[in-house]
DNA sequence: GGCGTCTGGATTTTT
DNA sequence: TCCAGACGCC
């Protein structure tokens, strides 16, 4: 059932609908507008360019427009195509747009590059034929980890020297040569050395593996959408009758694929998609295009972004205009005087400058710490104040830092501290063991050819089919030249593979029928998961176990079933909603369309939004991951050269311009108060290391930031008192030994060390987990090596755990 | 076939 | 400092 995914509204959109008109008038839709921003709205026919500066309004000025096109200009919502960045924004869009003109906006396609990719293939991708080896639409979409086991088999198969050619450098390669539309026989062609050679091979088996698991990763999504346009017009011609209204947000942001997909659709020649042109197809006008985006938030040239697609615009699209959107909404004028100066300092750029009437507002707060850990203590005294003055919430407030290593130490410190916080992005749910495991079976059920996520569950939980076992299967399915699947279901005829592990297989191969045909009569995706795992024994090897973090893989897993349930039950909400297809009432959400979600949505749901629970809570997370928020109070933190701009971005350039950048998206997420920071010495892994302080500092003007301190403490240990800084929170001797970085990551050592010393405690104490964070005992149960507490943490739950291994701290 | 130990590599950023 | 993969022993 999940292989046809019906495109609503494709085949009747030509039909004459009824004119309704009970949206907005047109002065509703404009009203609070300045001018550019209604120019862009009402703007007709050629291709138009959005210059918006950070917070000048881009949201409404899409959503607005869309609702103009419905409402005034009679466009068929299903005419209507809408590229953001995440699905998180997807979601929104499309609910302001259903805000503004009913329930009928429900129906255009408001998603990401691939989201509309991935739709398009599941109808589409049959089209394309490899030699006669094609794809079938229910294939699986691999991300980055299933990209490196693939690669890592692809190194086995070719013999490749692991240390000379290493999967994750090799995929960044094959990305690109992906993102700049060369398929392996480009590559091979062009393949000027040896190492091209080599790579270009590499690419070669890889993308054959990926057919052969009827499977496609991230790249190939745009890739073979674009193909598919060039190589049969009649199919986009299709899409180009269909989609009369294109619009892109953070257009800075495209690769080359995603530039040549919007080409497709919107460029006027039609002839420029290659020799494959047919006379016969009847020529179809382009659809009228809207870019937004900001080339100063250019931040993604790293995975094939390209800052020319927007900066080239008006050549690429001749005829074209542009508008420029300067008035800021968001953030006082302090802060935007501060972020117009850093990025100055970029060459070549076109002069922007955000002006805002808000007002200055309160000076910039600067401080220079001794370690990351006084940093961490600075900004946690810091929110103490403003939440103490009532005039903010821990919620308004957002710490940013450059990597995700950095979140560590303030997790720690604010643990410590009491400070509530969430950390967004990191280890995200989705990369977690049990998640990907049971993910694994779901995909097995719905695509068996996929070898990567059947080898990652053939043995587990562990059923006894090894190394040995696997490699004479494999060795049948490449004699006979059959998927590794078609392989296990005929083990028996296998050569060389033992009695005992031909019966663990044979039941293997009984289960995933088993649970295949349930999927197959159309059953709710979370019943399906939950009957997989009890059936797989996965539960059962969990709750076995003794590994106290088993324990909270089995909470991941019921969130894992409570997602699917919710998604069962309600397709439309939720966090990545693209649910045009759902919407038309034709088909009950299967187990592909749940499985599609999840690969194509990040951690959406973690960003705050209205979520009253998260007003209580300070925000955690990378630079990249802010941008498109804002936040009240933001912390700037690691400003150091070699942290921030990040050491590998120091010698370059063109790297040093898109960090720059970088503190440009971070400088313009605050809205009143800004603080920036910088640790004198800060480890990186293990060893201390002195850094100065970041060049971007110097590229404030002096007199908006207030420098709270400047320079370390004299001694590492010394009171800073002395030195007429604030300080914050010394640690306790009893803290510093409790809290180091060594004793909160001690788990693993403790659980090789059975001398490990029991805490002993009592009904009531306070205790903290490294872990689960501050909790309350229960109850207890068992001595010695054997007792057990029973712990609220509050948020987290009441935990059981055995206190020999547990990393409890008695408070 | 499973499990423990050792070594080497990793840290940008993510749809 | 931590983790994953390789290797070797039971």
């Amino acid at each position: 059932m999940s292989t046809s995914i019906p495109l609503p509204g494709l085949e009747t959109i030509t039909a004459a609908e009824p004119p309704q008109r009970r949206g907005p008038s047109a002065e509703e839709l404009l009203a609070g507008l300045n001018d550019p921003q209604r120019a862009a709205v009402v703007h007709e026919g050629a291709p138009l360019l959005v210059v918006a500066g950070a917070g000048s309004g881009k949201t409404r000025v899409l959503t607005r427009r869309i609702a103009w096109l419905i409402s005034e200009r009679r466009a068929h919502p299903g005419s209507i195509l809408a590229i953001t960045f995440t699905n998180k924004a997807a979601a929104e869009m499309k609910e302001r747009v259903e805000d503004l003109v009913g329930k009928r906006a429900r129906i255009m396609w408001v998603s990401t590059f691939h989201s509309a990719c991935v739709r398009i293939l599941r109808k589409e991708v049959t089209t394309l034929d490899f030699g006669g080896v094609g794809f079938k639409s229910n294939f699986s979409i691999y991300d980055a980890a299933d990209q490196k086991r693939l690669m890592t088999l692809v190194c086995n198969d070719l013999d490749l020297d692991p240390r000379r050619y290493q999967p994750g450098a090799l995929l960044h390669w094959v990305s690109n040569q992906k993102n700049e539309l060369r398929d392996p026989e480009d590559a091979t062609k062009d393949a000027r050395n040896h190492l091209e050679e080599t790579y270009a091979a590499a690419y070669t088996t890889y993308q054959r593996r990926l057919r052969e698991a009827n499977a496609l990763d991230f790249d190939d999504l745009i890739m073979f959408t674009v193909h598919l346009f060039q190589q049969f017009p009649e199919v986009r011609e299709t899409y180009r009758r269909r989609f009369r209204h294109v619009l892109v947000d953070e257009y800075q942001d495209t690769n080359h694929a995603q530039y040549a997909l919007i080409h497709q659709l919107c460029a006027d020649a039609i002839s420029d998609g290659g020799p494959m042109v047919d006379p016969e197809v009847e020529r179809v006008e382009p659809a009228e295009l809207m870019v937004v985006g900001d080339a100063d938030q250019s931040i993604y040239a790293f995975r094939g972004a390209n800052i020319r697609n927007i900066l080239d615009f008006e050549q690429d699209f001749p005829n074209a205009t542009s508008i420029l959107l300067e008035q800021n909404y968001r953030s006082t004028q302090t802060i935007l005087t501060a972020a117009n100066s850093v990025i100055g300092h970029n060459k070549g750029r076109k002069e922007k400058r955000l002006w805002s009437d808000a007002g200055d507002g309160d000076r910039i707060v600067g401080y220079v710490a001794d370690d990351e850990h006084d940093e961490a203590r600075f900004v946690s005294g810091e929110i103490d104040k403003l939440t103490d003055e009532g005039r903010f919430r821990p919620g308004d407030v957002a710490v940013f830092y450059r990597t995700n290593a950095q979140s560590r130490v303030f997790e720690e410190v604010f643990i410590r501290l009491g400070m509530p916080y969430k950390v967004v992005g990191g280890v995200r749910f989705y990369e977690r063991r049990e998640i990907r495991d049971a993910l694994a079976y779901l995909r097995l059920l719905v695509n068996p050819a996929d070898q990567v996520s059947l080898r990652r569950i053939l043995n587990t939980p562990k059923r006894g089919i090894g190394d040995r076992a696997v490699a004479c299967v494999n060795a049948l399915a490449e004699r006979d030249r059959i998927t590794f699947w078609e392989a296990l279901r005929r083990a028996e005829d296998a050569p060389g593979l033992a009695t005992r592990s031909l019966t663990q297989i044979q039941g293997f191969v009984a289960l995933v029928e088993e649970l295949q045909s349930m999927v197959d009569g159309g059953e709710r995706p979370d019943v399906v998961l939950e009957t997989t795992l009890a059936r797989s024994g996965y539960l059962t090897a969990l709750e076995e176990s003794d590994d106290p973090q088993d324990e909270t893989r089995l909470e991941n897993l019921a969130e894992l079933v409570a997602v699917a349930r919710e998604f069962a039950d309600d397709p439309v909400a939720g966090p990545s909603a693209d649910p045009a297809d759902v919407d038309a009432g034709t088909v009950a959400p299967g187990l592909g369309d749940f499985l599609e979600r999840v690969a194509l949505v990040a951690d959406a749901d973690q960003i705050p939004d209205d979520d009253p629970e998260d007003q209580g809570v300070v925000t955690l997370m990378t630079l990249h991951t802010a941008k498109g928020l804002e936040f009240p109070v933001v912390f700037l933190t690691g400003l150091e050269d070699g942290v921030f701009p990040h050491s590998r971005a120091l010698g370059d350039q063109t790297e040093l311009e898109e960090e720059r950048r970088l503190a440009y998206v971070g400088v313009t997420r605050a809205r009143e108060r800004l603080f920036i920071s910088r640790a004198v010495v800060r480890s990186a892994w293990g060893a201390p290391s002195h850094n100065p302080g970041s060049r971007f500092l110097d590229e404030l003007p002096v007199d908006l930031v207030d420098w709270r301190r400047t320079e370390a403490a004299q001694t590492r240990w010394s009171r800073p008192d002395l030195s007429g800084g604030q300080h914050y929170g010394e640690p306790t001797a009893a803290g510093r030994r409790n809290f180091s970085a060594a004793a909160v990551r001690a788990d693993a050592a403790a659980r090789s060390k059975p001398s490990r010393e029991i805490p002993s405690l009592d009904p009531g104490d306070r205790v903290l987990h490294d872990s689960f964070g501050l909790g309350t005992v229960v109850a207890l149960e068992g001595a010695g090596d054997k007792a057990v507490a029973s712990i609220d943490f509050g948020s987290e739950g009441v935990k059981r755990l055995l206190l020999r291994y547990a990393p409890v701290e008695k408070l």
